[in-house]
Parts: structure tokens; C-alpha cells; sequence
DNA sequence: GTGCTCCTTGAAACCGATTTCATGGTAGCG
DNA sequence: CGCTACCATGAAATCGGTTTCAAGGAGCAC
């Protein structure tokens, strides 16, 4: 561990720590001849400025705090991989608390960070009140990403989910399907719920009544989307069409399908949503709806630091893209 | 923002800093009723303490640097989250900067913590030299994730490939399978060539002698796995499994056969590596060894909470576990 | 009642930087 | 040549805690 202080190079280089202080940060004009002492005296010792101490003095921490909840989801993954790598090429560093979607615990989480008194806050999904995390950040830059708020005052890095979920929809509709089934994701989880009224105006805008027949509560995992299939062949409910709430439901829908000899798409339809890498190498491949996480993780850090260079910033809303590959095929009418 | 520090509080509760740190910390013993004023004061002026300054005198910053290389796989991931979660129930925060596997990045990387003065540090992967790596970190309690190690003085959390690939192609070998081909990981990455090791000596063990033709060089990706199956069929080179670098060029082998019309696992076998989430979902679920990500990330956190508290800990090799699924078929001799 | 120890407590030093402020020196200008 | 203005520089205050140290007080034994 470098022991060497600002103290220890403003001796051997014959100035005083606040010339030592000046050259480091450039606050200050300094005789050239003094900087190359201090230069060489820097790197002769090895000193590395104890950041701890800079951040106390200098009323910032160069630290921003990035609240997770851990579930091992490959979307809020990628996302906190944005946030991570905008912010490598900055003096910033993230660090982490996670919240496990809970509010409780993000809570704590928030409170952690801001006992680090980080710089400013990336909250990526989570389930805390909108109004609660403003009276709780106060003036603390905070960007939240991956969820869409009506509280006050905050920046959302955010995804039109119903949008997305219109399109999936919209495009099943196209190639002529008409009985489309929807295995919606975790209940109250605003994403599902939007995703789900895409679904429906998709219907409605087309003339197709909503049969709740084909409705099946999941959570976003693989098995609700096998379970949704077993539950629709075993009521023996017709459809031709599967829309899921994401990727990882549509793997389910789709070996459940595979189970019960039903050809994709020859006999029905899946699309997901998130666009996953595995989708592309899936049988078939996948059509679904290409969220931007990565971006949508880099774009909240660079709001971030926009915001604490005090310039100003609005919230953004993320378009997905469809993307077609080969598990919609299209039907005669 | 809390501005009330620890003076307020002495004010307030009418005791000096030094009774008030004294609650905080339970470091000496202090007259009940103070404390309870004290504790009163902190709660009505809802006092933080300041993390900062407090690392800055204690000289521990309560804060684990965690090196990653982000490249987005579910298994660096995973083991992320499970260093995170681990660390989750302690006072400690993990800070993350990312070393995007090239050994010059890497090094900034731990620099960059170091001179955040964490308090210990977790590499996940890596492409650093050992032996730099404890010249860099000197006495700083550092455990090496998801790699092994010939480096003097370091703890490792790792995974024995060479035994899993083993004990992967053992099986096929036990299910009849003589032929089998085989897509390598990225070159010169170790896992990829401890993986291969395992391959051979199975093969060897069972009196078969490889076939260069069955070798094919990928990169861990789908693609590679695709490009092999491509290849293999091209040069009209017979086998009957194939053992793929991961889950993800498993993915990829097996599109490449549905492509060529070749039945899974009918006419030819499949094994993966990793047993990532979505393999128990692919058609047909992929037989794979699973490496226990997450509990090597926790183990990571918690061999590093016992260097720091100044016990021993020894590396730990982790075995994986032969997942049986539906991607081997048995074949007549 | 005196002397001693032990315990609680506050004052002050300290952690390692940044930043303010005062000073001496130099340059510019009349 | 003298005055002001400005620049570079170091001393000292500061950030918000922790920790050492010495002192005051209580408790106990004689």
C-alpha cells in the first residue's frame, strides 16, 4: 500500500502541500520548474493520492451510487453493464447496493449510498414510491432507468413497453392471426401491466374482441410460459398465437409447445420481448422486441453526470425495435 | 442532504464528538443517559454519518473493489451478483471498475480502487500475470474468482474445467459415442484450454485417438458454435456428438443442425458448459455441466471478509455437476 | 478522612487531502 | 523611481469523523 502522502512528495520536491495540491488538480498556475520537481518526485515515489481524503476535503466523492436488484435477469444486467462502462472513462467509480425488489431493502440501499455521499444515483428498476425517492434524494442527482415515473422531478431513463408490446402484437395481427394468446408477466409490475395494454389496444385497434380465455397470469419466468400452454391445450382453448411477456417466457411457451408436438410456427406463432442473445440462436430464432438495455444503462450515466455538471436534462423514453426472425409465420385467414 | 454531523449531535445531546462516536461505534462504555441523548438527537436530526470522513480517520474505507470484465456473460454475471449479495448483509460496499479482459485496463482498474483504499479486493476473470497482480496489491487481501492461479500468495475461487469437460465427454463416451467433435473456447483463455485437456484425456482414457478433423477453434460464442457445425458438414467429417465450449456455442452447434436438418439428439449429441438459465428451455434441453456461478461469487465475498478480519483462507477449487437433460441420446456401437 | 484505582468524559491531535488567506516578489505603468 | 496590481506560494483552516491522552469523579479499602 502506497504510504506516501501529498506530505511526503511536497518534501522531496521542496514545495509545500498546496503546490503539491495544485499541480495534481491544475486549480492553479504553478513555476514550471516546481511541477517537474513535483512530477518527478510523484513518480519516483509511487504516489497515488488517497481518494478518501481528497473527497472529504473536496466535498465530492467521485463515487456514484448504482441500486440494483439482484435478480439474475439479463435486461437489468446489461443495463447496469451501460452504466458501468459509460462511466469507465470517467474519474467516477459506481458502487453498488441492491435492493432486491423490495422497498425496504432499497431503502437501505439508498440510504447506504447516500451515507457515501455519492456524487449523485442510478436506481435501475426497483419498487420504491416515486414521491418517496425524491423527498429522500433531495438535491442528489438521481436517474432512475428502466421504469416510468409520474413522481416529481426526476430524470427516467425509461422503454415504451406498451409500445413494444402494440408492435409484437400489431404484427401478429398482420400475418393474419387472430387468436392470440398473452402469458402477461408479474403481477403489478408496471412493465407487465403496459405490456399487456399494448397487447390489448393491439386488439382493439384491429377489431378483435378480448377473449379472457387466452389470458394467462405469469411472472416472467420460463415455467409460467409452459404452464400457461399446458393450461390453454388442457382447456382445449384455440389459438394460433403466443405473445409473452419476455424472451425468457417465450423459451418456456415454446418447449412446452415442443412437448405437446405443436410445430413453431408452423401451427403457432411465439413472439417475446427483450431480444436476449439467446433468442437469435433459439428453434426457430425468435421474432421479439430489441430493448436497448445496454444504451439505456449508458444514457442514464451520461444524464448523470450532466446533471452534476448542473446542466439539465430530460427524461427519455426508449423506442424498442421489432426484430424478425423466424417463430411468426403467417396464416391464412 | 444530511448536514448534521457529529457536532451537531454533541451540541444537541450535550456531550462532546467524542461521546457521540463512542455511541456510534460502541467503543468505550458511556453513562446510559447520555446515550440515550445522544441516540435521541441522532434520531430527531436524522443523522448520517459521514462515511467518508469516517474512512478517512479509522483508515478503512468499509468498501470491496470488484474488478470485472464486462463482457455481458451470464456466467461473469452471475458471479458478480453472488460477490454482491454476499456482501449485502455486511457493512461493507462493493465499487466496481472494469478491466474488459486486457491486462492494461485491468491494472488501471485495481489502480483506480487502490487508490480508493478498499479494503480488499475480488477480481472476477482476468487476464493480469499472477505475479503482477500480487506485486500490484501487496498485502491487500485480494481473492482471484473464475480463475486459477500459479501466482504466489493468492486466493483463488475457481472451477475445475478440466475435470467437467472430462466427466462431459466421459458420458457421451459411456452413451456409445466415439466420434465427437468438439468447439473450442477463445484461444489462450484458460478455461478454454483446461476444457479441451478434459476432452482429451477422455478420450485417451477410453482408447480413442483424436481426430484433428473433430477440432474446431471457436470463441465461446453461438457463432463459433455454428461456424463448426458448417464446417464439420462442409469437409463431410462423421460424428455423433459434439462438445461445445459453453452453453452459448451449444446454442449456436445446435441451429446450425436444425439448419442441415440433423435431429438433436437422434442422429447427433450435444453438451454444453455452464448450465446457464435458458439450456433448461433450448429443444431439446441441453445436457451441461453447471458451474455454480453465484455461490463462487458469495465464496469470494466471504474468503475476503475473513482476510481482512486477518484469518486464513485457502483457495477453493469448485467442482461442477453433471446435469442430465434431453441433448444425448445413447448409440448402438 | 485519606489515598488509591478505575471509569467516564472532553480536549486535542490526527487522517490526507483542498482551499482560503496573507505575504513577498515581480511586473506594469505613470 | 514609486506606486499599484497581480501572481505564485506557503501557512493555516477545514472537511467530519476516530483515537489518544489527561483530568475529574466515583468507589473502595485502610
Amino acid at each position: 500500500m502506497s504510504k506516501t502522502t501529498i506530505q511526503d512528495i511536497a518534501r522531496v520536491a521542496g514545495v509545500s502541500k498546496s503546490t503539491v495540491s495544485r499541480v495534481l488538480n491544475g486549480t492553479a498556475a504553478v513555476n514550471p520548474e516546481k511541477k517537474k520537481a513535483v512530477l518527478e518526485a510523484i513518480d519516483r515515489l509511487g504516489f497515488k493520492p488517497n481518494l478518501i481524503a481528497s473527497s472529504l476535503a473536496g466535498g465530492r466523492s467521485m463515487t456514484i451510487g448504482v441500486v440494483t436488484q439482484l435478480i439474475g435477469s439479463p435486461f437489468y444486467d446489461t443495463i447496469a453493464q451501460g452504466v458501468v462502462a459509460e462511466l469507465h472513462e470517467t474519474d467516477y467509480s459506481p458502487i453498488f447496493a441492491d435492493g432486491q425488489w423490495q422497498a425496504t431493502e432499497e431503502l437501505e440501499a439508498i440510504q447506504a449510498l447516500m451515507g457515501r455521499r455519492v456524487d449523485g444515483l442510478v436506481l435501475i428498476g426497483g419498487s420504491l414510491p416515486g414521491d418517496e425517492i425524491s423527498d429522500l434524494c433531495g438535491d442528489l442527482p438521481t436517474v432512475i432507468v428502466a421504469r416510468q415515473f409520474s413522481g416529481r422531478g426526476n430524470i427516467c431513463i425509461s422503454m415504451d413497453n406498451e409500445l413494444g408490446s402494440y408492435q409484437l402484437t400489431k404484427h401478429l395481427i398482420d400475418k393474419g392471426h387472430r387468436k392470440i394468446a398473452v402469458v402477461r408477466g408479474l403481477e403489478h409490475h408496471r412493465d407487465a401491466t403496459d405490456r399487456f395494454d399494448g397487447y390489448q389496444r393491439a386488439l382493439r385497434d384491429n377489431g378483435i374482441g378480448l377473449d379472457s380465455r387466452l389470458v394467462y397470469q405469469g411472472d416472467f419466468s420460463a415455467e409460467s410460459g409452459m404452464a400457461a400452454v399446458d393450461n390453454l391445450l388442457a382447456e382445449k382453448v384455440e389459438f394460433t398465437a403466443v405473445v409473452a411477456a419476455n424472451d425468457l417466457t417465450a423459451f418456456g411457451v415454446r418447449l412446452a409447445l415442443h412437448h405437446h408436438n405443436v410445430a413453431v410456427p408452423e401451427q403457432v406463432s411465439i413472439v417475446g420481448f427483450d431480444d436476449q442473445l439467446e433468442t437469435s440462436f433459439t428453434i426457430p430464432p425468435l421474432t421479439t422486441l430489441r430493448q436497448p438495455a445496454r444504451e439505456m444503462g449508458s444514457q442514464a450515466s451520461k444524464a448523470l453526470l450532466e446533471m452534476i455538471a448542473g446542466n439539465n436534462f430530460s427524461s427519455k423514453v426508449f423506442q424498442g425495435e421489432l426484430v424478425l426472425r423466424e417463430s411468426v409465420a403467417e396464416i391464412a385467414r
